[in-house]
DNA sequence: CCAACACTGAAGCACTTACTTAACTATTGC
DNA sequence: GCAATAGTTAAGTAAGTGCTTCAGTGTTGG
C-alpha cells in the first residue's frame, strides 16, 4: 500500500514545498495543532490548511480532531517507505560499483 | 550546498514524479544513454530530455556527452541527502516517542 | 559526402499548484 | 447567549508542469 507508485508520488510531492517540510520538521518534534503549524510560516492559515491537507493524503501527517482543535502528528511509517525506495536505488547502485570494482582489481592480478 | 531548501526542493520534485522515479531506477542499474532511458518511457524522446534535465538540475544525475550520446549517472550523494532528511525527521519522532515511553515507566513505577 | 542517428530547443496547450480573500461552521469560556 | 477561537470551504488567479510537434545541430558509418 504504501510503496505503490501513486502514493509515493504524493510522498514526494509533499516533501518538494518547503512550507511543508518545515511543517513535516516541525512535528518531528512533536504534536501541534494547525495554528501552532502556521504560526512560523507567512501565509494565510488558509493555506496552511490546504498544505496539511496534502500532508495527509500523502500518508506523512495523521491528524484526529478534539473538539475545535486539530492535532497533527508524524506517520513514521510513510517516512520510511520514502526513505525506503530512495535507499534501494543508491544502495543498487553502490554495490554495482563495488562489483565493477572487484572486477577491475582481479583483472589487474591476472597480468 | 546538498542540503540547502532550494536543492531539497529540487530534488523531491524530481523524485515526485513516476516517470523520472523510473529513470532513477534504470540508472540504479547502471549507466544508460537517453534513448535507452526514453525506451521503456510511453512519451517522445523529447519529453524524456525534459525530465533528464530536471533530474540533472536536482542534483540527482550526472551526464557527459561523447561523440552524439549523452551518458547518464545516478549521483549517490545527492540520494544519500534527500535520504538523510527524512532520516533525520523521523529518528528525532521516534527518539521522541522513546523518551515519552520511558517518562510513563517510570511515573507508574512510582506508585 | 551524405544519410541515418542521437539528441536539443522553442513554441504551444491542457492541466495543476500555491496561494489569496471572503463567507462559513462548530466549540468554548464567561 | 454571545463573542472570541479554531478551523473549513469555495472561488478566483497567477505561475508552473508535463507533455506535444516541429525544426533544428552535431556525429558517425559506409
Amino acid at each position: 500500500m504504501l510503496h505503490d507508485p501513486a502514493q509515493l508520488d504524493l510522498m514526494f510531492q509533499a516533501l518538494a514545498d518547503p512550507a511543508r517540510r518545515q511543517m513535516v520538521d516541525r512535528l518531528s518534534r512533536g504534536p501541534a495543532s494547525v495554528s501552532q503549524l502556521a504560526e512560523p510560516l507567512a501565509m494565510s492559515l488558509s493555506a496552511v490548511v490546504q498544505h496539511l491537507n496534502l500532508l495527509e493524503a500523502s500518508g506523512l501527517v495523521r491528524t484526529q480532531k478534539v473538539g475545535r482543535v486539530r492535532t497533527c502528528q508524524i506517520e513514521p511509517k510513510a517516512l520510511r517507505a520514502a526513505e525506503h525506495w530512495i535507499n534501494e536505488r543508491r544502495l543498487s547502485w553502490e554495490r554495482r560499483l563495488d562489483r565493477l570494482g572487484d572486477f577491475l582489481a582481479e583483472t589487474r592480478d591476472e597480468t
